[in-house]
DNA sequence: TGATATAAATTGAACGATCATTCTAAAAGT
DNA sequence: ACTTTTAGAATGATCGTTCAATTTATATCA
């Protein structure tokens, strides 16, 4: 692909984005992109297929951000300092405007989508992997209370995340501070 | 409103969240809701004045229906009963077909639709405040092992129950057993 | 370098389909 | 006789998408 179609193509996701978070995805119409893109419709159809198109790399993008949070998290030395890290993130993530609203929508239609919800999972089982290596480290490291499922475990905290993300999304901001947030993660894990 | 606008509106409300599970509410269209209803367009908009307006009506219902969630749970000598009354509620509710999908559907509409969101306000503060009471009977029992802020702790189980819902909408069925379930809420909340 | 040929990018009007909604007229109920 | 209920074709608007025509960029050769 040349610089020019990387550049248009990133132009018009950018301002589908812009108009999904807005209305959703199947309230905003082509003509509102292409405004919001000022570009022409043909235009935006030389470069995707269709509506559809972008409603899924759009989709994809918004949901695999939160795999990104679990970054540079296996490498701090104790349980503690890595929900930190991660209530960090996250807040920082979800004050970005929009991002709440558009992965919960990408939720949405991954309920819906088979091939997005394909992505989904993978992005899901990627998130709780990672998860459950950090808390299985601190498990051997003696920091946790419980001895639990420790799989289970990482998959009920990214559970209790989604509702973080969904609340953030339907109310428009973050009501959680950062250190609610990591003493909620800290209660959940089951951190001594 | 007689007897037979009851039923007819009580039809196509029917008719309308059958659709709106299997399609969402912004890709559902009216001739769909009338052809799953058996009725005629005319009709239709004889007992609703838009589509808007059955909208509104569905995504209302839905989301009160965790407000029921919380019924009795005052009246249980324990915490820990009142929780696995909760977890069991709960999950017979989630295990109603598309429920949680109309939940969500209603949640993200609530984002954008004023209205709906008011709503949702009071049905989420009745939540919180029924829950909170539940809790704070707990703690003068000397139930909990930390003394934190009760309203704060409710409104997070709240949000962790979002989470739930959320994940049981796009998965299409609970991945959570009730025993899961009610734990997850006792390490929540501090149960000692 | 300048002229020309070819390809790529871009426009915006136009298309058929479908949308929510309306309206006239018929049927049923009282 | 009169009101309510019902049907379903019709309406204008809007939808996603296409396409012929035009401009702009790129390559080729004198």
């Amino acid at each position: 692909m040349s610089q020019r179609t990387d550049q248009r193509q990133g132009e018009i996701l950018q301002a589908a984005a812009t108009c999904f978070i807005r209305r959703g995805f199947h309230q905003t119409s082509m003509k509102e992109v292409c405004v919001e893109a000022k570009l022409s419709p043909g235009l935006v159809y030389h470069y995707f297929e269709s509506k559809e198109q972008i409603i899924q790399v759009i989709a994809e993008e918004a949901h695999k951000a939160t795999s990104s949070l679990m970054a540079e998290l296996e490498t701090l030395p104790t349980l503690r300092l890595a929900l930190a890290r991660l209530a960090e993130r996250l807040t920082d993530w979800l004050a970005q405007n929009g991002e709440a609203r558009l992965y919960i929508e990408a939720g949405v239609e991954a309920s819906r989508n088979p091939s997005i919800r394909a992505t989904f999972r993978a992005t899901d089982d990627a998130f709780v992997a990672q998860f459950r290596s950090v808390i299985d480290a601190a498990l051997r490291r003696g920091e946790l209370t419980h001895n639990s499922d420790t799989e289970l475990l990482a998959a009920l905290v990214g559970i209790c995340l989604d509702g973080i993300i969904l609340n953030t999304a339907i109310q428009g901001s973050l009501l959680l501070s950062t250190e609610v947030l990591q003493q909620l993660l800290e209660r959940l894990v089951g951190l001594s």
